[in-house]
RNA sequence: GGUCCCUUCGUCUAUCGGUUAGGACGCCAGGUUUUCAACCUGGAAAGAGGGGUUCGAUUCCCCUAGGGACUACCA
């Protein structure tokens, strides 16, 4: 077999946001290039453009862009090769595989209901006349003729579907106005980029077998297809606007990192041995198309969790604060300063294994930056009203202020609180308590002298000195 | 209505005729324990139903049921 470089696309109608979808669809299209150090390309499906918007275009290059999916070569706007899909209609009207049909809406609408009533594809009366030059003055569509005989595919996913023609519309190649619908559109615009495989959603299974036609009309080579099963919500329906999370953008505010979006999304409804954590390398090492599933999954936000959690634990700093901060932000209903963010990244460390997501990263790291006085109210108050929490704290205030600066690590800390609830007979309960409350406000928080060592000296004594004036 | 596709633990999946049907998430129990987590150990949990083919079917074929796609001058 000759070595073929394999060219793959994604092909959106910018009709809205980046769909969960469309961006696994994509995915998969991104890792079979460069498993086989082919190009991935990007082409705007805009024929429509009554539908179109520039918006949704840039929602979706957003998108692409935050899950880490670039591109090959230029973005191509299928709207700038009308040209080209108008030469190609004509030419199957020249070689007799399309033809002029000058049904009128209303008599096309009668055909249709009539053909679906009957169970057949529908025919215009027009298929077999010899019509000649048009009227100038009547309006047609040119039609594709769908010759007979039956099509065979051989989906890469799905494996070998086969359709008897006649069960085939003649659909429509050139609207009355003159433009392409998608169906010509596609196969020229994919032809025209070299496409050689198309991975697509299998929405557009049936649409293979209507294509496969227009490309031996054309005798053009025609690609190799890969119909990929939709995703369904967690309820295992369809996924709709009840479920909400149905674009990108929805899970960048659910925390997630895009490493870890991109790992769940490839490992639903595809896998690799016992592959369940990976990287984009990991994956593309052995990634292939037969290896995807050809039923549906459900999306599982707790699997999502735990995945995402997984790569949390191996990001970068920088690539935590990057995605992180704007968490931190909101937690703390305002930026951080940079003493606060030099404390937060020192004890991304500790706060990592704790997070599997960037909100929970933020409220993990919440303690290190409330701002003094903490006030404590109700139950988080509790600790510091028993009758001999005042007296504990201000002896450990007295104990760590002996600390000298470089003494001020977790081991030491500990030595300190283990030293004093020993030679006090009490248990760490005692002093673990009103100890955290003052200082973490009861937000969550790792041990306790990791807690204090994250915190440095000059905070943690203020913090307690805070509590020592309030109770 | 017609054409086509799908169906293994709750969920994502492995198995490509012979397995105690494996893994992961979640769940349950135990351990650890100064909050919340994390972590460690163990456990429960599946071949939609019915027919064939075969020495032997989760695996191959057929039927039924249940999901889904397409059936636009949308993509």
């Amino acid at each position: 077999m000759p070595q073929i470089k394999i060219v793959t696309r994604f092909a959106p109608s910018p009709t809205g946001f980046l769909h969960i979808g469309g961006a696994r669809t994509a995915l998969f299209s991104y890792y079979f290039a460069k498993k086989h150090g082919g190009t991935f390309r990007l082409r705007i499906e805009d024929t429509d453009k009554k539908r179109s918007t520039e918006a949704a275009t840039q929602a979706i290059l957003d998108g692409m862009d935050w899950l880490g999916l670039g591109h090959d070569g230029d973005i191509i706007y299928q709207s700038k090769n009308i040209d080209a899909h108008k030469k190609t209609a004509a030419a199957l009207l020249a070689s007799g595989h399309a033809y002029l049909c000058y049904l009128t809406p209303d008599e096309q609408e009668a055909e249709r209901l009539k053909s679906r009533k009957e169970g057949r594809a529908f025919r215009s009366i027009y298929r077999n006349m010899d019509i000649g030059t048009p009227d100038a003055n009547t309006p047609f569509v040119v039609r594709f003729k769908v010759p007979n005989g039956e099509t065979i595919v051989d989906d890469a996913v799905q494996g070998q579907i086969k359709w008897n023609n006649k069960d085939f519309d003649d659909l429509i190649l050139l609207r009355a106005d003159g433009t392409p619908v998608y169906m010509l559109a596609v196969v020229v615009d994919d032809h025209d980029m070299g496409v050689t495989h198309i991975i697509r959603g299998d929405d557009h299974l049936v649409n293979a077998g209507r294509q496969k036609l227009i490309y031996q009309a054309l005798g053009w080579d025609i690609p190799v297809f890969a119909h990929i099963p939709l995703i369904f919500g967690p309820d295992g329906k369809k996924l709709s606007k009840r479920h909400g999370a149905l674009g990108v953008d929805v899970y960048t505010d659910m925390g997630y990192l895009p490493a870890g979006l991109r790992n769940y999304l490839t490992r639903l409804g595809w896998s690799h041995k016992d592959m369940e954590v990976f990287n984009d390398q990991e994956v593309i090492k052995v990634f292939d198309l037969s290896d995807i599933s050809k039923a549906p999954a459900r999306l599982d936000f707790e699997k999502m969790a735990f995945i995402n959690g997984q790569h949390m634990q191996v990001a970068s700093p920088e690539i935590i604060l990057q995605y992180g901060q704007k968490f931190l932000d909101i937690k703390n209903e305002g930026p951080l300063d940079g003493a606060e963010l030099v404390r937060v990244r020192k004890a991304l460390p500790t706060l990592l294994p704790r997070s599997k997501t960037l909100i929970d990263f933020a409220e993990q790291a919440y303690f290190l930056t409330r701002k003094r006085p903490i006030i404590l109210n109700g139950k988080k108050a509790k600790p510091l009203k028993k009758p001999d929490a005042k007296q504990r704290l201000s002896d450990l205030h007295f104990l760590l202020n002996e600390l000298k600066e470089d003494e001020w690590t977790a081991e030491d800390i500990l030595v300190t609180l283990n030293a004093y609830i020993a030679d006090n007979d009490i248990g760490f309960g005692s002093i673990g308590a009103p100890l955290r409350a003052c200082l973490t406000g009861g937000a969550p928080s790792p041990d306790l002298a990791i807690v204090l060592a994250l915190l440095g000296k000059n905070e943690t004594l203020g913090r307690i000195e805070d509590c020592l004036k309030e109770f």
